[in-house]
RNA sequence: GCGGGUGUAGCUCAGUGGUAGAGCACUUCCUUGCCAAGGAAGAUGUCGCGCGUUCGAAUCGCGUCACCCGCUCCA
């Protein structure tokens, strides 16, 4: 991610307030003070995102026959949030180091050795001055001069523009308190002393039940995944769906944020939109089809085919993605990539690319595309003690076939991978086990994860349509315009209806006519108040795409040519036309589906 | 949580101890002939909140809350 400069600074305060003052986003309980990394939808704010719902819903639900729903509880049952490492990788204890408050796991923390020095604090000539005594560690063979020197970059850096430059940064009261060996109280990068260890939970805790005791402990969901595999066998049991298939959902979920920040970017509430798509272990392809089709650079991702496997469905689904970014005006110019490397991945997956969108104050991410292998399926069926598996009938029927040699030769590529993986591979007996579910049919799918956030699509979708431009008006001055540039698909409101002059009942009368005509099918503004110009300016901050204008000739005052036809007005060109009012709403359904 | 910054009308902001202001927006009326038009009148504030200093606080002090920027993240 970038840095944001200043003029992104003031470019994303600019949205922020433009979202206020018409309703798109507001702060959270604002005549109460506000409530920390929480934000309201206002009326055109819950338009544009019931619009990306419905995008993303239709795109993966009605336009698919392989994708199903679900709208599963927030509230569940917390042994599924010490299934999915939820509870542990959660809850770490940390300590914060005095000097810079970065935070590390208490139990990262490398042993170090060296000489101790204590300070009552810092200032220097322009006037800052801290009074926070800190102490820090000499490491042994480090000299005093680079320790001292890096001290006051690191407060420099700490303390923002206040503290100067780091060289005019005076370190106070200097004392040595003593020598430490192996000591892990003590940050590895900065050498600041550490605070006592602190837990750190980030998943939001609430009570089932009124006596509120600690057997009574739930959790607001951290993501909405998990409830999919949770009722992966009830979906496979109900809907008679075959793997390769997936499950999908919209939902809230909650994160306890240290630090929420950049507007809605980071919440501690926020609304997910989550796919599993289930597929064959590769070993199952292979078994049916002989072999698992590689990708190449020119390879046709345009169909899935029956002989893919998890690399070549993931990157099917990057490419899904795409196309569903490009089709809500989210193009190639405002997307970035990120496919992570190894060491970025968690153990359990095996590849994760990252869905970016050059945000004001920095390039970050809106969705996450993850190939999780098998590791959630299994952990609940470890957990539960249900069997989670498939039955591939057409697998069963093709292991048949297959010859021992074969077979064995299967086992054996698949027990020198797990070798090769050391500690967190399977053992013989483990693999073997697993090969001989496989054979007779049975298996946990595989998964591809894309999850996106609808809150941060949101947010990406106001900041890519944001543009302001200098123009100057009839008396000469010069003006800031502000036009959001929504794809019609997801404007708020698709369509302003006005009179040219609301002083002319006959005009009135039309217009509204044409508003009771549009209205049942399209979102729709009617506007009668102030000059014509105004009220295409007002409708061009809110992002509607098209306007539509009853005048004198609409009223046949021009021949019978023209009676019965409006002006039309096209938003980002400012370009008019006329179209017959029996031709509108065709004209506009088609536009803004 | 720590450091820095900010908090005055719906918005953008001015106001350094002595009667709370401007521009835009808003409401009503008149006028209106396609891109923030003109005229007239009008409404709007616990100066973030609390306590203190003072004859007197938006202004000074302490506390508190929220937001922004950094530090931990990955929807």
């Amino acid at each position: 991610m970038s840095t944001p400069d200043k003029s992104s600074t003031e470019q994303m305060e600019k949205i922020v307030s433009l979202c206020k003052r018409r309703g798109f986003i507001y702060p959270s309980s604002e005549i109460y003070d506000g409530c920390g990394g929480v934000w309201d939808y206002g009326p055109l704010g819950a338009e544009l995102k019931r619009n990306l719902r419905t995008a993303w819903w239709t795109a993966m639900t009605r336009l698919r026959d392989d994708i199903v729903g679900l709208d599963a509880s927030i509230l569940m049952n917390p042994a599924i949030w010490k299934a999915s490492g939820h509870v542990d990788t959660f809850a770490d204890l940390m300590r914060e180091c005095q000097l810079t408050n970065k935070r590390v796991r208490a139990d990262h923390v490398e042993p170090q050795s060296g000489t101790v020095l204590a300070y009552t604090g810092a200032q220097n000539a322009n006037g800052w001055k801290t009074n926070r005594a800190f102490s820090a560690l000499l490491k042994n063979g480090e000299h005093i001069e680079s320790f001292r020197k890096r001290l006051r970059q690191l407060l420099a850096q700490n303390a923002g523009d206040a503290a100067g430059k780091p060289e005019e940064i005076e370190l106070l009261g200097e004392e040595k308190t003593g020598e430490v060996t192996d000591s892990i109280d003590f940050h590895p990068e900065t050498g600041g002393a550490l605070g006592a260890a602190r837990p750190f939970n980030l998943m939001l805790r609430t009570y089932l039940g009124p006596t509120a005791t600690e057997d009574d402990v739930a959790y607001l969901r951290p993501e909405t995944a998990q409830a999919i595999f949770a009722q992966f066998k009830n979906v496979l049991d109900s809907s008679r769906v075959k793997v390769p298939f997936g499950i999908c959902q919209i939902g809230k979920a909650f994160r306890n944020e240290v630090t929420p920040k950049n507007f809605t970017f980071r919440s501690r509430e926020f609304e997910q939109m989550e796919l599993e798509f289930f597929i064959k272990p590769d070993e199952a392809i292979e078994i049916i089809h002989g072999s698992v089709a590689a990708w190449s650079e020119d390879a046709d991702l345009s169909e899935p085919q029956p002989n893919w496997g998890w690399d070549l469905w993931h990157r099917y689904w990057v490419q899904e993605r795409t196309r569903f970014y490009e089709s809500i005006g989210l193009g190639s110019d405002v997307i970035e990539y990120y496919w992570q490397t190894q060491e970025d991945l968690a153990h359990y997956a095996r590849a994760c690319v990252d869905i970016l969108f050059k945000f004001p104050f920095g390039t970050d991410e809106l969705e996450g595309i993850a190939a999780r292998g098998d590791f959630d399926l299994s952990q609940h069926q470890k957990h539960s003690r249900k069997i989670l598996e498939f039955f591939d009938e057409e697998l069963k029927n093709a292991a048949k076939n297959l010859s021992d040699e074969s077979k064995e030769a299967m086992v054996q590529k698949r027990l020198a991978a797990e070798q090769a993986k050391g500690e967190t591979g399977l053992s013989e007996a483990e693999v073997r086990a697993w090969f001989e579910r496989l054979f007779a049919g049975h298996y946990l799918p595989h998964v591809i994860e894309p999850s996106a956030g609808l809150d941060r699509m949101a947010l990406a979708i106001l900041c890519a349509a944001f543009d302001q431009f200098e123009k100057a008006d009839a008396k000469g001055k010069s003006e800031t315009f502000t036009v959001l540039r929504f794809h019609p698909r997801v404007a708020p409101i698709k369509v302003g209806v006005f009179p040219l002059l609301k002083n002319k009942p006959d005009l009135v009368a039309k217009a509204r006519e044409v508003y009771a005509l549009l209205k049942p099918h399209l979102s729709c503004f009617y506007d009668e108040t102030a000059a014509i110009g105004r009220r295409y300016a007002r409708q061009d901050e809110v992002g509607t795409p098209y306007a539509v204008t009853i005048d004198f000739e609409t009223l046949g005052e021009q021949g019978d040519d023209l009676k019965d036809t409006v002006t039309l007005r096209h938003r980002d060109s400012g370009q008019q036309e006329r179209v017959k009012i029996s031709d509108l709403l065709p004209r506009l359904l088609l536009a803004v589906s």
